[in-house]
DNA sequence: CCCGTTTGTTAGAGACGTCTAACAAAGATA
DNA sequence: TATCTTTGTTAGACGTCTCTAACAAACGGG
C-alpha cells in the first residue's frame, strides 16, 4: 500500500528540482533564478526555501546561494528521474510534440508512486532497446521488469517465444 | 501551445468525476456520497458544489441532488476518460498494481494535455490490438495516431514492414 | 404527529502557496 | 567613498481548499 511515500508537497519538490538543474547548469542556485525557472516572484522563493530549511533539505543562509543537504539532493534526484522518465515516455514512445510533453511531465511528475514509475523506466528501455516485439509481450516485460535483466537475456526469451 | 485548454482545478475535477461516478453507480449523487467518495468533508462539498454551481457545471439546489449541466456532464466525461487511459496503461501495459495504478490515475488525470491523452489512448488501444510488434514501431504508431486506422490496417503496414 | 436520526448548511478558522509594496543588503561604477 | 542597480527579505493580503462546531431541514418509525 506505499505507493507514493512521503514527499515535500509538488510545490516544493518544484523548487528542488529547479535548484538542482540550476546548480547542473550554472554551478549554482539564486533566488532571483530560481524565481524565473520555477516561474514566480521572488517572495514566494523565499517562502519556499524556508519551508525546504525546516525540512532539512536545502541550507541557505540570508543573503548566499541555496545549497541542497544530502536529503534534498536525493529527493531531487528522484524528481528529476520521474520528470525524465515522464517525458522520454511521451516524446519517444507517445511522440508527444516535446514543449507539451515537457509541459505535462512538470504537472504528472509528482504523482507517480515508486512503483510505476520503475515499471516505466523499465518499459522505456526495453521498448528503446527492443522494438520489434513479439507474442507475449507481458510476459517478456514481466520477466524484464521482476529480474532486471538486460537487452540479450530479452532477446533470449523472445527468440524462445517467437 | 494550446495543451492543457482551461480546466476546474484538480479539485473541482475530482468532484466533477465522482458526481458522474456516482450518478452512474447509484443513479444520483449525494452530498453524503460525494463526501465518502472524494475523502472530504461534508462542508467541503458545499463549498465545492458552490463553486461548480458559480461554474454552470452543476445545478444544486438546497437540500437537493446534485445534477450535472451538459458543460459539466462533458468536462466529467473527460475526466474520466483521463483517469481510463492512464489506469488502463498503468495495469495493462506496465502491469502495475491495480491499487497503486487507481491512486497514480487519480492523482494525474487532471495533468494530461489533450495531445498526450489522445496518443496515449491510441498507443494503448494499439498495443492492445496489435501485440506482436514488429521493426518500425515509431512509424506505426505514428500513422495509427495520424490517420486513427483501425487493426486491419496497422496489420498491412506491419506485413509491408516486416 | 412527534421525536430521533440522517442529511445538509452556515460560520469561522487555518494551512498552503501565491502576490504586491516597501525596504535592506551587496556589488558595481564613478 | 557616494551612489545606482541588482538582489534578497519582510510584511501583509488574497484565493483555494480543507477542517470543526453548531445548527436546520428532511425523513421514518412509534
Amino acid at each position: 500500500m506505499s505507493s507514493t511515500d512521503d514527499r515535500p508537497t509538488p510545490s516544493l519538490e518544484d523548487y528542488l528540482e529547479a535548484i538542482a538543474v540550476l546548480k547542473k547548469r550554472d554551478g549554482k542556485a539564486t533566488v532571483t533564478a530560481l524565481s524565473k525557472s520555477v516561474g514566480v516572484k521572488k517572495p514566494s522563493v523565499g517562502w519556499a526555501l524556508r519551508k525546504l530549511s525546516d525540512a532539512g533539505l536545502v541550507i541557505h543562509e540570508r543573503y548566499g546561494d541555496v545549497e541542497l543537504t544530502p536529503d534534498g539532493a536525493r529527493l531531487a534526484d528522484e524528481v528529476c528521474r520521474r520528470h525524465k522518465a515522464l517525458f522520454d515516455f511521451l516524446t519517444d514512445i507517445l511522440m508527444v510534440d516535446s514543449a507539451v510533453a515537457e509541459h505535462d511531465a512538470c504537472a504528472m511528475e509528482h504523482a507517480l508512486s515508486r512503483e510505476s514509475i520503475h515499471r516505466l523506466e523499465k518499459f522505456i528501455s526495453l521498448v528503446m532497446q527492443c522494438y520489434p516485439g513479439r507474442p507475449d509481450w507481458a510476459a517478456v516485460f514481466n520477466r524484464y521488469v521482476d529480474e532486471g535483466q538486460d537487452a540479450r537475456v530479452i532477446e533470449g526469451v523472445l527468440d524462445r517465444e517467437s
